[in-house]
Parts: structure tokens; C-alpha cells; sequence
DNA sequence: TGCGCCGTTTGATCCACGTCAACCGCGAAA
DNA sequence: TTTCGCGGTTGACGTGGATCAAACGGCGCA
């Protein structure tokens, strides 16, 4: 349903650039646009314009590319990875709706790692340099963005902590209750949920094998915490999940 | 000895003045002033005008703690520190000379880790809604400051990649080359230092028990790769280290 | 409808690192 | 100078997760 104000849009190349924008976008409050004004929102869609769709597999941006953008999720899911001259590499990240992706390229302008689609995916494509000029201009702006960096270093520690210190059962846990939560914050069942990653993937990105990550699954639902078939995920007892990852091991 | 320039500054508070600036600080080309002008210079020395001891042992801040404040390591040595709950923690990352602490509060406004001095230390102190505002008006120091987050969150990805993919031989590699390199970005030997931090800090930070870390020192002596005693090393042969840090396990 | 592939599950075995324990050595305090 | 304590080293042993291997099952494609 077209809102009142877009009515009198009669041109249809209009009414796209209308569905674009971060102000119609139902992303918005876990986006970029985070506590901006209407006026500030209306400049910030002039920045994004651009969207582009990525196919399952392929990658918005590889490691050694020229950084000169970030990219929002607008639909789908990515993961990130880095490699090793060995040819081993990790998975450093899954994001999903609203999440940036891109920022490590900032500090030498050059991608450090792929980011590639998991499922048929769409970004919005926001040009660096014009988001630095704008967050000069708008105060509200530079400070959310500040913000997200941040919460990506923070996001990292967690991560660290988890591969350092934890165990497998912890590990997968905390992976589940953390997924469970974005779920939420997006609308959709915080308890059940399709996985868009593999076995190997998770595994990689919790620094344990793949064996390792199906076993610990069946291990979980023998012991009545959650029913997984392949992808499909339902955890029952989130209480117990959340327990477990800060839990000392003896 | 006095400079040129500051020998017709009589008072001393002026002095002490000078002594603080960026403008003067040797270690301005590795921090926050890097690629600003002369007078750039001169606004940012008006906003960092306090530093800070802090003795070994004790904190710049602690998780939880209202943060206002980046802190720019000045002299010294520092760690940070998560925990979690039950009481585990771990180290996310070690600090020296000229590198910027405290990123991990803007997202929420807290502090999520501990600062700790692992000796004497002295800090600059970054008022960040300042720092904001500057860099509203001074893009070379805006674009550099996110420049210096995302570092921090490529570095966070490096050792992600050591947690979750290498062994512990190839972790201690990693992290002396590491270290070797920031030294003699400073201006020391890169081959041979002191260890500000314990066997069990170090472990921690690589997700490894004290005795793991001794062993693998010990062996690494044993190969004639550096000579240990207590915190004093001294690297031989960097390039088997830095060949060890990317190898398979056979 | 049947075939083949890839992701997953499960079992048997191995090994890198953790755990437990004893001892050493340096530096601070008495 | 001696003592004490903490950080570091080293050895013996245990174990969580890796590795190797086999088989299963869902899905795309002929």
C-alpha cells in the first residue's frame, strides 16, 4: 500500500527509488539510519541509490579488492572469510539483515576478506567517501556509524573469548543463542530457524571440525535442548543453551 | 635539553605544556595525528591536554565503567581483559606505545573490557565527544581515526585466524613476530626485547595454558630459533618464525 | 523415476594440548 | 645474608576434539 505522500509519484522509476530508500526500508532501525531525523534520513537516501543483487556463492567483495564502499544487507545472508598463504582459511562472520559489512577495508583500503553469499542476496551499496563527507555534516549520523564499528570490535572480543577459552558445547551454544537473538530483533521465531551455513562453515567460524559441530547438534538433542534435521533448527530450551555458555567445565 | 624553540618559554606549566603536545610527541607519526598539518596539530594538542599515570597493575578502566574517553598509550605497556561470568577471562589484546585504547565502549557507551598496565604506563586522554567534534570539522583526522578502528578490527580477525586455524607452535610464532614488528616500528631491536607480560598472559591471549607457551619456548630454543630466559628474548632466525606462522601441520 | 553428489551423521582411533605435580631461580623483604 | 613467594620450567599422564573411514539421505538433474 503506497503511503499518502508517495501518491502523486506517478513516474515509475520514481515509486523504485521510493521502495530503495533507507526511509521505507523496514531495516531501518538496526541500519545505518539508527536515530536519524526525517531530514537527515531523506540526505542519507540520497547517498544510497545503489543496490546490487548477489547470487548464493558468489561474493559482494574478495580479499586485495580496492575498498571504496560499505554495503548494508538489505535480504539474505553472507559470511566473511579470511585465508592464509597455506590456503587454509576461517570464517570471521554471518550477518544478516541491517548488518554492514566492509569496514575492515577501511584501514588500508583494500578488502582483508571475501564476503560471500550464502543464499540469493541483496546489499545497498554506501560509497565511503560520501558517508565520511555526510557523518561530517551530521552529527547523529558520524556517531551511529562510530557506534557500529565499534560493536564489531566488541562482536570480535566475544568471538575471541569463545575460540580461546571455551569448549565445543559452549561454543555452539553461544553460536545458537546469539543467532537466536538477531532472529529476534528481526521478527523473525528466536526458537526455530533454518540455517543458511553448512556443518564445515560453522565449524570453521566456532574453530572446531565439522565432525565435531554435528556431533555436538545430536549431542544437544539427545539431551532434549533443541531438534535439528539438516538446516532446520528448534531449540527448546533456550534457559539451558544460555546457561551453558559461561559454564566452567568441571 | 631544551629545544630551540622552546628555550624562551619561561614559565614552567608552559614547559610542561609543550612536553604533552602531539606536536612534540615522538610517537605522533604511529598515533592519532598521523597525516595531519602543522596547524591540524595545534587543534588536536588543544583537545588531548591530559594525560594520566597509571602504575603497573592498576587500570585506565574496567568493564562496565561509563566510557567517555579513547587513551592513547603514551609510555608503557598495557593489556585488556574480557571475562565472562563464571569468572574466566581472557586477554583480547596488548597495548604499547602510540596505540589508541578503549574503541570497544563507543558502541554502547561502557567500557566491556579491562585496561590493564602490565608496567608504569602514562596515557594521553581523548575526550571522544571532542574527538567527534573535531573530526567533524578536520576530514584527515576523521578518515584516520576510522582508519585506526578498523585496524583494530583486522587485527581482531588475525587473531580470530590463530585461534580458530593454527597450532600452538604457530600461535607463539605469530605472536613474537608480532610483537618484533611493532618494536622496531618504534624504533627498538626487533630482535631482541623484554616481555612485559607472564607465560600465563600470553597464553591466554592465544587460547594456550602457561605450560603450553613454556614448552613451545623451550622448544624453539631447542631448534635455535631465539633464546629465553624469563622475559627476555632474543629472535635468530625471524624468517623460520615467520615461515612456522603459515605452514600446515604436515 | 532413478542416479549421483554433496552435506551430514556416526564410529573407531589418535594425538596435541591440558592437567597435575614437583622443582627451580630470581627478586623483594626481613 | 637468609627466607619467602611468585613466575617459570619440566615431566607424567589424561582427554577433548581431530582424523580417518564408512554409510546415509535429501536434492538436483537426466
Amino acid at each position: 500500500m503506497a503511503s499518502p505522500s508517495a501518491a502523486h509519484a506517478v513516474q515509475p522509476l520514481s515509486l523504485d527509488r521510493l521502495k530503495t530508500a533507507c526511509s521505507t526500508c523496514g531495516l531501518r532501525e538496526l541500519c545505518l539510519p539508527v536515530g536519524l531525523s526525517g531530514e537527515e534520513l531523506d540526505r542519507l537516501d540520497n547517498l544510497i541509490y545503489l543496490r546490487k543483487s548477489i547470487k548464493k556463492g558468489t561474493s559482494i567483495y574478495r580479499a586485495g579488492e580496492r575498498f571504496d564502499a560499505l554495503y548494508a544487507v538489505r535480504a539474505g545472508f553472507f559470511k566473511t572469510t579470511v585465508l592464509l598463504e597455506d590456503g587454509r582459511d576461517q570464517v570471521t562472520g554471518f550477518y544478516m539483515g541491517g548488518e554492514l559489512l566492509g569496514m575492515d577495508g577501511i584501514g588500508t583500503e583494500k578488502h582483508t576478506c571475501d564476503a560471500v553469499a550464502l543464499e540469493d542476496s541483496e546489499v545497498c551499496i554506501i560509497p565511503f567517501g560520501r558517508l565520511e563527507e555526510l557523518s561530517r555534516e551530521m552529527h547523529n549520523l558520524q556517531h551511529h556509524f562510530h557506534k557500529v564499528m565499534s560493536r564489531e570490535i566488541v562482536r570480535d572480543h566475544g568471538v575471541m573469548m569463545l575460540l580461546g577459552s571455551m569448549r565445543a558445547e559452549e561454543r555452539l551454544a553461544a553460536f545458537l543463542v546469539n543467532l537466536s537473538q538477531r532472529f529476534l530483533a528481526r521478527g523473525y521465531s528466536p526458537s526455530e530457524f533454518y540455517l543458511r551455513m553448512t556443518r564445515e562453515e560453522i565449524g570453521s567460524y566456532l574453530g572446531l571440525k565439522l565432525e565435531t559441530v554435528s556431533r555436538v547438534f545430536s549431542r544437544f538433542q539427545d539431551e532434549g535442548m533443541l531438534s535439528v534435521q539438516q538446516k532446520h533448527v528448534r531449540i527448546i530450551d533456550i534457559p539451558r543453551l544460555r546457561a551453558l555458555m559461561g559454564q566452567r567445565p568441571c
